[in-house]
RNA sequence: GGCGACAUCGCCAAGUGGUAAGGCAAGGGUCUGCAAAAUCCUCAUUCCCCGGUUCGAAUCCGGGUGUCGCCUCCA
């Protein structure tokens, strides 16, 4: 039984999806304004973890990550620019996608696009008003948070220390402080759509709600069954308050629904000991890390921890990550090259199996996987032989956090090309030659153009081997 | 002011009642012409402090100290 820590009732629960073979996640995505950081990284990256847990342990999983393509930030990097906010959104929409592929982040079933659900919102909104949940003000419409008895349940919050506390400047639209807004009124030269209300667009909490309800119900149809809930909502912890919990607050009002039975939250990231943040100017972008650093060992950064505890980003502890991730791949690197292909048939070891799942169904403690997967690795290196099934072992649960992507059955030599493997061994036989002759003026050049091409020559037990750069 | 989290080796980090996983660094070997890489071995009688409960506590309870987050757009 895996066990989910809840957010809504802030313990961890038995998981029981809403169908036995099946998962449905909703993954708060991108606001698409900019390159992502290493903290929009992090939600991205262990919740497709989480995605692939659970294909691994044998549910079909549909998986949805909006991307909000209309907003204060986009107008603003829109306007500044003296350009189309399509221009905007379109570029960092690529971005978004190239940046997570690159990390090994496998696709969504689907990215729903706020502005692609713009109608649907305004009925939706519509709808609300109609049934007293919100109201009309001067062009903006509110959710009224009060008719919702339990308003707070989320994040923990009371409404009248919300009202009490509220540091938030004085809406005088607002009948109360803790009402949020569905509908913006459009000002000067803003996007806008025409709406009951007059122009204008949504707000943002209104987006997951709508799209995450029809995405549901269309796939309710393909599958001929019928939720109103998805079984997973996840995001980081800022987004529990306000936005998750305006989220709930809406389903409740209009598809008296509350979104999703389990609540995930990742925790935040911090830049050398201190919160990222614009004024700091420390927000690193994974595109900038990823001219530096090697995916997987911003991966591993991210796996080393539990997913609810911060983390502090600084450089030391992605060198020191790059080397351990290396570590686990060693024995597959060695295996690949002595036998040319992994042991795609080989069995899996049932007690790392069994310690690895342990470890993932509590919560998904990768740290506590990791570990499993490191102690395997030294079991290779000392078992004189055969290793097949660890080797299997190793590189099956591995890619189950979304390891070794780079390395299988076409990451050997031949990928260099036949005639380029011809090349590269001859000179590595006149370099053992001229090392044979003590000559090594001459094997020590040859060592050192071949590294400058990108072929590091490696002297072992077993002769001398290559391996790209 | 309200709500919440955390404190485990030099660093990172698992461990929620049964006697301290793992990674990095460090030290010592192996391999090597030298490198580089790799690999092996060693490395916390102790878990922020003070009390308490218990046969037994890093783990539970009370108090203290410290760090951090949210309450405002934010992964």
């Amino acid at each position: 039984m895996i066990k989910i820590y809840n957010t809504l009732n802030q313990k961890k629960e038995d998981f029981k999806p809403t169908f036995p073979d099946r998962v449905s996640m909703y993954v708060c995505g991108p606001t698409t304004y900019d390159y992502f950081h290493v903290g929009n990284g992090r939600a991205f990256l262990f919740f497709d973890v989480v995605r692939r847990f659970f294909q691994y342990a044998g549910y079909k999983v549909l998986y949805v990550q909006n991307i909000t393509d209309i907003d204060d930030k986009i107008i603003r990097k829109a306007n500044a620019e003296k350009v189309q906010i399509a221009e905007i959104t379109k570029k960092y929409i690529k971005a978004f996608k190239e940046d997570i592929k690159a990390l090994g982040i496998k696709n969504a079933t689907y990215f729903p696009k706020a502005t692609e659900y713009v109608g649907k919102m305004i009925e939706f909104i519509k709808s609300l008003e109609d049934n007293g949940y919100a109201y009309h003000s001067e062009g903006d419409v509110f959710f009224s948070v009060e008719q919702i008895h339990d308003y707070g349940t989320l994040s923990r919050k009371k409404l009248d220390d919300l009202v009490a506390g509220a540091r938030v400047a004085e809406n005088t639209a607002k009948k109360a402080a803790a009402d949020f807004v569905l509908w913006k009124k459009a000002k000067q030269g803003e996007p806008a759509w025409d709406s009951p209300w007059g122009k204008g667009r949504p707000g943002w909490h209104t987006e997951c709600v709508v799209m995450a309800n029809y995405l549901l119900s269309k796939e309710n149809k393909k599958s001929d069954s019928a939720t109103k809930v998805f079984d997973i909502h996840a995001g980081g912890v800022d987004l529990v308050f306000p936005h998750h919990e305006n989220e709930i607050a809406q389903a409740k009002a209009g598809y008296n629904s509350h979104l999703a039975n389990y609540w995930m939250h990742n925790g935040f990231i911090n830049i050398e000991g201190e919160k990222m943040s614009k004024s700091l100017d420390n927000f690193l972008t994974i595109r900038n890390i990823l001219k530096e650093y090697d995916p997987e060992a911003i991966r591993y950064f991210y796996l080393s921890k539990h997913y609810r505890s911060p983390i502090d980003f600084n450089e030391q502890i992605i060198k020191e990550s790059t080397t351990a991730v290396n570590k686990l791949t060693r024995p597959l690197k060695d295996y690949l090259q002595k036998e040319k292909q992994l042991p795609v048939r080989a069995k899996i070891d049932p007690q790392v199996k069994k310690d690895f799942d342990t470890a993932m169904k509590d919560d998904f403690n990768t740290a506590k996987a990791l570990a499993v997967l490191f102690e395997l690795a030294k079991e290779i290196n000392i078992s004189p032989q055969p290793v097949d099934d660890k080797v299997a072992t190793l590189y099956k649960l591995g890619s189950v956090l979304g390891f070794f992507s780079n390395v299988d059955q076409k990451e050997s030599q031949e990928d260099n090309g036949e005639t380029t493997q011809q090349l590269i061994n001859l000179l590595i036989e006149y370099r053992n030659k001229f090392k044979r002759e003590k000559n090594y003026v001459y094997a020590d050049m040859i060592r050192e153009d071949l590294a400058n091409l990108g072929f590091i020559l490696k002297d072992t037990k077993d002769g001398t081997v290559v391996e790209k750069t």
